[in-house]
DNA sequence: CTTGGCATGTAACTGGTTACATGATTGG
DNA sequence: CCAATCATGTAACCAGTTACATGCCAAG
């Protein structure tokens, strides 16, 4: 059930059209949580209907642009929302998946598989240069919103601190990828 | 596409039964890739309509239990799927859309709201404790199954090195998120 | 005035969740 | 033989994905 207060939020930031919204949701919320523009036109339509949200036009015509605003029905149901108490989600990581798969292909195979081993450990690679990226691309929007002296708006303030609080996870995640990824690498070493 | 490949390892470790393997979902494949038992059961006809596995059983009987065995063909298509490049999946958590939400909501607001401050501590406590009961849990599978001189069947080998890279990632994002959550805290101070 | 791209939308499907139903087996 | 439990299954729904269709608008 995130989704919907996912949306709720970004439109709060900044009122918008489902097609701002997805671009949006492409590079800030969509960090840690995405979304198609199909799923966000869908869930628009929800939120005007349960009457958390308001468009400008009455009626929706294919082709012309909606702009959509929280009332405050919807900033009632965010606040509701945040103040749930909701247990973590378990991890569910494919690459983990895999390799356990490989551990139980390798157990059940008479001979050392050294193609094999070595496809994987090209996977890995790849994946480690993927969350190095990832987490260089956090560290430099960390760079410029929230270090000292910044650009940032406003500095210090609770919502400011929170702002950070979740980029500070987005680059502890890429730090532990790329750590585990690193040392995985040398315990797999021909 | 986990779930069938989940479910194909599982029962090439230990041929089953579909209930046996929402059992096993509970406690090891499961601490990384969730399924119920009617997502299992749901695969389990796929995979023998593909050809992939083989009940000793020849007809479904409501109640009575099938054993599922993988066989070459299903052995095949892991081998396959195991070998593939797939890039990793975007972080997606709720927790983190929360807090960015809180901050937006907090942006919003004239003064500062210290109860609503209050909840987010307890509620960023509370996921700490969480992460930090299952990091206890990872590390001592760690310290009983691949300690120097434990009772592992088989040290040493590639798919116990697997196996525990496997858990090593566990382990690291739990340190993480305990770690972050700390941090977390200690900024929000009041 | 037409073409390209932007904005919205429909349709069909797959994966995951929740609620419930029913047959088989076993311990008392 | 009956109740509890195990094992399998159906149904309906929600969330997410993929492919495609259509209307609007502005630049050339």
């Amino acid at each position: 059930m995130s989704l919907p207060h996912a949306i709720l939020t970004s439109l709060l930031e900044k009122p918008g059209s489902g097609a701002e919204l997805a671009q949006r949701f492409d590079k800030s919320i969509g960090y840690f949580w995405q979304a198609t523009h199909q799923q966000i036109y869908r869930e628009l339509a929800r939120l005007e209907e349960r009457g958390l949200i308001r468009s400008a036009a009455r009626e929706a015509t294919r082709g012309r642009k909606r702009d959509f605003a929280v009332i405050p029905a919807g900033l009632a149901e965010l606040e509701r929302w945040t103040s749930l108490a909701q247990d973590p989600q378990p991890v569910r990581d494919a690459l983990l998946v895999r390799l356990r798969a490989a551990a139980v292909i390798q157990a059940g195979t008479v001979q050392a598989d050294t193609a094999r081993a070595g496809i994987l450990r090209a996977e890995l690679a790849r994946h480690r240069e993927l969350h190095q990226r990832q987490l260089s691309f956090y560290q430099a929007v960390e760079a410029h919103d929230f270090a000292a002296g910044s650009e940032a708006r406003a500095p210090g303030t609770p919502d400011h601190r929170l702002q950070h609080a979740v980029l500070r996870a987005g680059i502890m995640f890429e730090r532990a990828w790329v750590s585990w990824a690193e040392e995985t690498l040398r315990t797999l070493e021909p």
